[in-house]
DNA sequence: ACATAATAGTTACATATGCAACCGTTACTA
DNA sequence: TAGTAACGGTTGCATATGTAACTATTATGT
């Protein structure tokens, strides 16, 4: 019988929906805490090409993922605070590279503990262990649900 | 040193991110492939109210999670369409409880073999015990970061 | 009991995001 | 080589969601 209701608790996505939206807030007040003034979006945007220098932006777009639109919309806000410039392709000219400025570096790598320290915060006492099990579960759903 | 970069796929958050991510896109293809022409987040209010008779709608805010304003407007198009119903609480006249009608029951039941789907396509191949062990990380990852 | 605080729901507004359409550039192919 | 398709980026539009402000109702505290 395929309309058996399980538990919610059970059901995958949602736990995964919620630990997901745990780590982003946390990541967010975080964030909030340093003189930065980034939403999370134009911090990922940023950690991005800070190792990747010269992504263009629909790499940028597929990496996050999210549309290429809002790539356009996230470096603009970054490019008017000088955080980025972009270059246009000398290969390809339609691309447009993304690289950070010397300021952009500084506040990337300033907000980077931001990361770290989420990431030490989510798995307290948590067996390193099944910590490994779960990103190699979590990698393996991504790989079957996307062809 | 605490601004050392870790590989971008060692990132937590980013791992759980685009399995979420990646889930809710499968679930929405499922969706569409039915009769019933619900957004997902529709869906998801729908299946709380199954599981849980009378919730009222900051409970479901509460649940999902998401802001009150939004399961206001997502109950709104919901019983517009006569899938559920408001029910002024008794006991309590501010809150709205509410309710699936016979035909929200009827689309909930035929829409929920598509939870099942998502779910069985998302861990095929891994190792049960492993689902098992991810599932316990991502809780006590939430427990984490929800104090 | 009465005044104040807290809660539930709604609406207006601001913001974020994806889709469609468009332009310029590059790749493909006959 | 010419013509068409595909790709990268931008803008306009529609939609979704959260915040703030407001009303109605209930809880709290003196």
């Amino acid at each position: 019988m395929s309309h058996k209701k399980i538990p919610l608790e059970d059901i995958l996505g949602r736990r995964i929906g919620l630990a997901g939206r745990a780590m982003r807030d946390r990541m967010k007040e975080h964030l909030a805490t340093t003189e930065a003034d980034l939403t999370l979006e134009q911090f990922v945007v940023m950690v991005n090409v800070w190792h990747h220098d010269g992504m263009y932006q629909q790499e940028i777009a597929d990496f996050m993922p999210c549309d290429k639109t809002t790539t356009t919309r996230l470096i603009d806000a970054l490019e008017s605070r000088r955080l980025v410039y972009r270059e246009i392709g000398r290969r390809d000219r339609r691309r447009k590279l993304i690289h950070l400025t010397e300021d952009g570096k500084k506040l990337c790598s300033e907000c980077y503990r931001c990361v770290l320290k989420t990431q030490s915060e989510a798995v307290r006492d948590i067996d390193p262990e099944h910590v490994r099990i779960c990103r190699d579960v979590l990698s393996k759903i991504s790989e079957n649900l996307t062809e």
